[in-house]
This record gives C-alpha cells, structure tokens and sequence, in this order.
DNA sequence: ATTTATAGTGAGTATAAACTCAATGAGTGA
DNA sequence: TCACTCATTGAGTTTATACTCACTATAAAT
C-alpha cells in the first residue's frame, strides 16, 4: 500500500498546527483569532476546520497534551529527589522549561473550558503527590514544621503562581521570572517552613 | 434654578449602569455583553453609550472607583492595627467584603486594559505599606523572623491569592473562601513567620 | 403657551471572528 | 494513462457584539 504520503500529509498538518497554537497562544494569550494560527502556522484558515470542529476542540487537544507531557516531565524528575529543597528545585526547573505557556493557563484558566481545569488537576497532582511524601518524611524528621501538607503545598504554589501572573511587574518582558527568582523563592521558603534548630534539647 | 430634575435623572442613570457592570461582572465576569448590562440596569443599550464613549471607559470609571473604595477601606482598617495578626485578619475582612469582583479582578487582569493594573496597584501598595510597617516592628521585636519584608508579603498575598483563584475548586458556588479559610490561612502564615520562642536566650 | 434643550430609546450599522463548502490539484490504484 | 479519493484552499456565510443616530418625551426657559 502507497497511501501513505497523505497520511503522513495529515499528520504533519495537524501537528504544525498544535505547535503553531501553542507558540501562538503561550505569546499573546488563548483568545487570539483563529485566522492568525492559520497564518502563522502556513496554512489556510479552512484547514484548521479540517482537523478540528471547532477552535475549542483544538485547544482541549492541545491541553490534553500539555498535560501529559509536563505531568510525565515533572514525575521523572521528581521520583529521585530526597529532601524538599531538590524537589522544590526540580519542579522550578520543570516551571521554567514551559513557563509561557503555563503563565498563561494559569492566567487564563477561570475563562478557559472545563476541560483546561483538568489539565491543570493533572499538573498540580502530580507535584502535589511528591511533595506530600518528601514532606511528611522531613515533619516526621524534624526538619520541617508540622503544619498541615496541603496548606504548606498551596503557600508554595501561591508564592511561585504570584510571581508568574504578575510577570510583568517582576521582570522585563521577555526575561524568565522563575530564572531571576528561583533561589529567592526557594530560600524564603524554606525558610519559612523548617524548623530553627534548638540549641538545647 | 430648576435646572435639577435632568442633571439628578442623569446622574442616576448613570450610578444605576455603573453599579449593575459591577454587579454583572462580579456574577459573569468583565466579557458580558453591553447589552445584559443595560437589560440588567433596566436602561436602553443606547442608554450605555450616552454615559461612556465605550464599554472600556465604563470599566475603567467603575475599577477606579472600585480602587479607591477599597484603598480608603483598607487604609481606615488597617491604621488601629497593631500585630501582624489583626492587619492581616482585617485585611481578610475587606478582603471578603468585596470577595466576588476582586477574585474576578485578580483572575481576569491579564486581558484587562493597562487602567486596571493601576487599580490592582492602588490596593495592593495600601495592604503592603501597613504590612511593611507593622510587620519591620515585629521582626525589631524578634516575634517574626527576619526575612525580606517584600517575600513576607508576597508569600501572604500569593497564598490568599490562591485560595481566591481556586474558588471553584476550594467552595461551593455561593459560598466565600475567605470566610471558609480565613482562620486556617491566618494560623498558617503565622505560624510559618514566627519565630519559635527560643527557650534559653 | 410656546419654544428650546437634553435624557433616553432601539432599530440599524459596522466589524470581527468562527465556521462552511464548492472548487482545486496532487497522490493512489487500475 | 485515466478515473478516483482526499487534504487543502479561501471566498463567502453566520453570528455576536460594540457602537450610531434620527427620533421621542419631557423638563426648563421664554
């Protein structure tokens, strides 16, 4: 069988286009019209409809992707993390590689489509689910103050998502918030949640 | 004069478009259409366009209105305040007094125009000088540990912040954050910033 | 009482963006 | 070579929404 030439055609296709709104959408926010996709990514405004039904339809595929793909990212690299500090670390690390796009998920996501909540419910589970257990493993230890692991989790994502919605108040334009910040968000916070050591005890 | 009937009519009209947008975009946030609004407001559509040049000029009149509203409210509260703790339990009370449209506000901010920035600044610099000037006399006192003072702030505000954002996944649809989570948000923060009394010293 | 000024109206216009579909032309199989 | 299939095209349609303006009703001024 020949038919493959077009398949891959149809592929290739589809895929420009899912780049071309994610580059598209990470620099200039989710409601561009779907006309500059078509322009940007080289094809004719007809296409998109041709692969999907509606514009909503490629943005949920294309944050089912996103998805995947940062929740896999984040879960490599934090199974061999030890203390908070490198799992905080490699999540920085993760946040940074794809900070455009995720600036704007968070940003936008109160007018996005249900469906972007679930994307960001696989992202922050993920993270969450690690910190848990290294977390729950320094309290029992010591190390860090025993509070609650969900509201120790959520201080650190409410200071890291602070700093990326308002980017535009913390660094120029094109420059990364995480990379300026990273160690000052970190030091803070660990700050904040270890225990002083006791000179007695 | 009985120049007075009109320019009242007028007015009213006016303070009656302004405070159903208000009431419309805490309920369905800043993209309804004009035209509920003057459904809403029980005016013509017609009627919108005789107070405000544009949509925009509408939003920009109410969010300055809004800014310092909330800035004076804030800034009356925040003056008896002695501890960290009763300025940030105050800055919760004003908080939780104008909860729906300030959540829509911190959520829709990116896709607002540039005026809104300056609202969100006149509010925030309020809570961050109060905060700044009670919390460098605990940290002299030795109560709170002895970070910079604008990563003290911004930890609070990202967490509260957060909290807001995720409305829908922290409450029910009716239901205030703030009133749900204020005493565990509170106790958490403070926790994580106060020194632990050393016991010999 | 008559004229003038103005707040308000809502059908109508302009524009932008999503979506359609008949036509095109290149790959496929006989 | 020739008929057929199918990805792609882009001009055209639909829909939504901001904004206009000729008109109405009524208060104010004479």
């Amino acid at each position: 069988m020949k038919v493959n030439t077009r398949k891959i055609q149809k592929l290739n296709t589809r895929k420009k286009i899912i780049e071309t709104a994610y580059k598209v959408f990470s620099e200039k926010g989710f409601s561009v019209p779907s006309s500059i996709i078509a322009k940007e990514a080289g094809v004719s405004h007809g296409s998109i409809f041709a692969h999907f039904p509606t514009i909503n339809d490629l943005l949920v595929s294309l944050l089912s992707d996103f998805g995947d793909k940062m929740g896999a990212r984040l879960h490599v690299l934090a199974k061999k993390t030890d203390s908070v500090e490198n799992l905080l670390k490699e999540h920085l690390k993760v946040l940074k590689e794809y900070e455009t796009f995720y600036s704007r998920l968070i940003s936008e996501i109160n007018i996005l489509p249900d469906e972007a909540k679930n994307t960001f419910a696989i992202i922050q589970s993920t993270v969450a689910f690690h910190f848990a257990s290294v977390i729950e493993c320094e309290i029992e230890k010591g190390t860090v103050k025993k509070l609650p692991i969900h509201m120790l989790f959520n201080t650190w994502l409410g200071l890291v998502h602070y700093y990326l919605l308002n980017k535009d108040f913390f660094s120029e334009s094109n420059e990364s918030v995480i990379e300026r910040y990273s160690s000052e968000l970190l030091s803070t916070y660990l700050n904040l949640i270890k225990n002083e050591r006791r000179v007695y005890e």
